[in-house]
DNA sequence: TTGCAATTCGCCTTTTATTCGCTACAATCA
DNA sequence: TGATTGTAGCGAATAAAAGGCGAATTGCAA
């Protein structure tokens, strides 16, 4: 059953609200929220996306939105059979299933959220224009570790981390750039990338 | 769980309340640690929150109610909140959550196993050795997606597709390697590459 | 048994959800 | 091609919860 683009945006308001505050939205705030002016428009989308089972409410009842936990499509979750290496010479298929691969492996109990990457700055690491970059949510970095920095409270980049003496390396991987040396004070370290996640159109 | 705002400061208040004084309010107390004024307001607070299992209490007993603890069961969901874009000049935590990214918006409804990757013929790709790539199971492959290929039902490799004639060329996406001509015969196509996964350890 | 807290009742106002009729657009199908 | 269906949107009218009040009543517990 597809999505479409403006129902995802629905959902996606639905769910951090609830999120933030506790309760869920109201209408009118549904309706503000998105950018709508009527209430009817709110409410056709919130039967469509019940009726396609991604999310839950009682009749008349105020504030009764529940957000379905993970769609997970017919099979499974969002867990992915690990079939093994390729280049082993062997045909795909025939390979058991022994282990699986999810974004739970990465993300572990920790706070983690996205960054769709701009620029070339770590396309040395292989991390290009596009891709989404994997965040934890810290305020300390190690050695050589990547992260995303905010320098002077205005920038956000992605670099990995060196400290020298009171001043901090930012580094790009990217031999075409230089690394930026600031003062540690004025760097503040928004998160580590855990991973990378990548999707062909 | 379905609940309002007013109900969720009712909570609050409750649970504060306990948790600062050892033992819960009268509802007087409540009444006017919520600026109301007539207890029967309190008391239908009180039997809705009841009703929706978020509290427990004993019949006419004074000071019985008992908070219950909040089955959250946060984690677990793989989708992530998507932040933003970095290097865009602003503050990471200042960006709101509009929107979300996780492996089902990669999956679709398709089947789709994971391979993990050996060697560098995906370089320029940026695909490297330790990624994983997320494969739809398919036979047929368009001009030129990356695709996983068993040759001669020997070795099974990662390329870019094209056709020329009877014949199919493999492409690595490194500029030290050689195409690999095939007749279109004896290459199998075990699948196209959806998107990549990459884990730092 | 008596006092204080909890409960119940009817009635009111505000907030919220639902429904109706209408336009427009895009994709799909015969 | 034209017809049909599904998504997306508007404003207005209606109905139902939710939130609130004061007063009367009940029921533990000292």
């Amino acid at each position: 059953m597809a999505i479409t683009r403006r129902q995802k945006e629905v959902i996606d308001f639905l769910s951090s609200f609830t999120q933030k505050n506790g309760y869920s939205p109201s209408y009118e705030e549904i309706a503000s929220g998105l950018g709508l002016s009527s209430l009817a428009t709110v409410h056709k989308h919130v039967t469509n996306l019940q009726n396609k089972g991604l999310l839950q409410r009682a009749h008349n009842r105020s504030r009764s939105i529940d957000v379905l936990p993970v769609r997970s499509g017919k099979k499974g979750s969002d867990r992915l059979p690990l079939m093994g290496r390729i280049a082993a010479g062997q045909p795909v298929e025939a390979i058991e299933t022994a282990e699986s691969i999810s974004l739970s492996d990465i993300i572990g109990n920790r706070e983690v959220f996205a960054l769709e990457v701009r620029g070339d700055s770590m396309r040395d690491e292989h991390i290009v224009s596009g891709d989404y970059v994997l965040v934890e949510r810290t305020r300390t970095a190690r050695e050589g570790e990547i992260i995303v920095a905010l320098i002077d409270g205005a920038d956000a980049t992605l670099k990995r981390f060196y400290r020298e003496g009171s001043m901090v390396r930012l580094q790009p991987s990217n031999t075409e750039m230089s690394p930026i040396y600031a003062p540690a004070a004025n760097v503040s370290i928004q998160g580590k990338v855990l991973g990378v996640l990548r999707k062909y159109a």
